[in-house]
DNA sequence: GTACGATATGGGGCGGCACCCCGGTTCACC
DNA sequence: GGTGAACCGGGGTGCCGCCCCATATCGTAC
């Protein structure tokens, strides 16, 4: 279901060195980092680069998904554990780390869930909420998790988190400290 | 400590001015609205903007700087109930709504607790954190609240959900509902 | 009420950006 | 190798943030 676009040699080709640019461009300058400059360093053409991704959501993406792919491997992973709980709370940890430190990921996931008209409905939150739902799902029949959670929320204040601390000076520590602090919640355990 | 400024009558009306345009022009746009069309909008050459405020953090601070204030006076309020943990509680959900619903105002508080040089230490930031830290301080004497949580911590989480929730239909519904769930925890209580 | 220096103003210039048009080039297939 | 379709990218347009400096305005002392 995703082989319908590689027409041709060259524009694969400049397709893959965009991405790869924009990669290196976005771990510089974040989300909003300049598509002339992307381009530039990709050797091509802005144009090229807009005829490729309509839109910087697009790139975004493109660069992102082989990221997210990896952390749904690690939630498939997680699942055969046998404590429910605990593998949600970890993964949901390693998300938000992994936000925080990749720059841009988290805004792109933000703004993924916002836009008015998905081309092909924000595929990197689609594949986040498939994979977690799946461990969710697995915490609610342990009865490690209140049932009136949903993966979306769960997900929706993981990206929140790593949105805030992107950046921060040891941006790990901060998204871990402030996860386990949501997923906990305050209040003294009775 | 507030009156070293004010020097010329013109330049204090430009002033105000300035920051009525872009509190419009903000509540349309978002945070990163165009300075050159406030400046248009506030009958002052671009210019002028830029004199008055270096840097597009220092406007964002004038304009936010009432709301935040309200905020605070809430929490002066709130601190003189019975019941510290609810007051802390409540206090955090109304800044999430706050921020959630004012576009631009989390981003503004994001942005203004990384700068690396703020002018005069980020003041909304440090305003929402003294007045949040005396609630969390009551908090705490009545073991509402797990001693190891902060006041900077929990701001943080709060404007990460307004962040996140920023721009959604029903801003402030999901916005509380986000933050019940981080501090309520995703685990059933026991 | 006037004159004068300090203070503030804004038109206009500069560099950079996103986005798009269209003549020219390159590929894939025969 | 020839041909049509797919693709490319230089360069144009309009907008932006930011800054310089000749000019206008204010506050004050007289």
């Amino acid at each position: 279901m995703a082989l319908a676009k590689p027409k041709r040699a060259d524009a694969r080709r400049n397709y893959d060195q965009i991405v790869a640019a924009a990669e290196a461009e976005i771990d510089r300058h974040g989300a909003d980092a300049s598509l002339e400059e992307i381009a530039r360093r990709a050797g091509v053409g802005s144009a090229t680069l807009h005829r490729h991704f309509p839109t910087r959501q697009a790139l975004l993406e493109a660069v992102f998904h082989d990221r997210v792919e990896v952390l749904c491997a690690q939630a498939d992973e997680l699942a055969k554990r046998p404590d429910a709980g605990a593998a949600l709370v970890d993964w949901l940890r390693a998300v938000a780390v992994y936000g925080a430190t990749t720059r841009g990921l988290a805004r792109s996931l933000l703004d993924g869930g916002r836009d008015p008209a998905p081309p092909v409905d924000s595929t990197c939150e689609a594949m986040l909420v498939g994979a977690g739902g799946e461990l969710l799902r697995l915490a609610h029949d342990a009865a490690a998790v209140r049932p009136e959670v949903s993966i979306v929320d769960l997900l929706t204040l993981v990206n929140a988190v790593s949105l805030a601390t992107e950046g921060s000076t040891d941006a790990a520590a901060e998204a871990t400290r402030l996860v386990d602090l949501a997923l906990e919640g305050v209040r003294p355990r009775g």
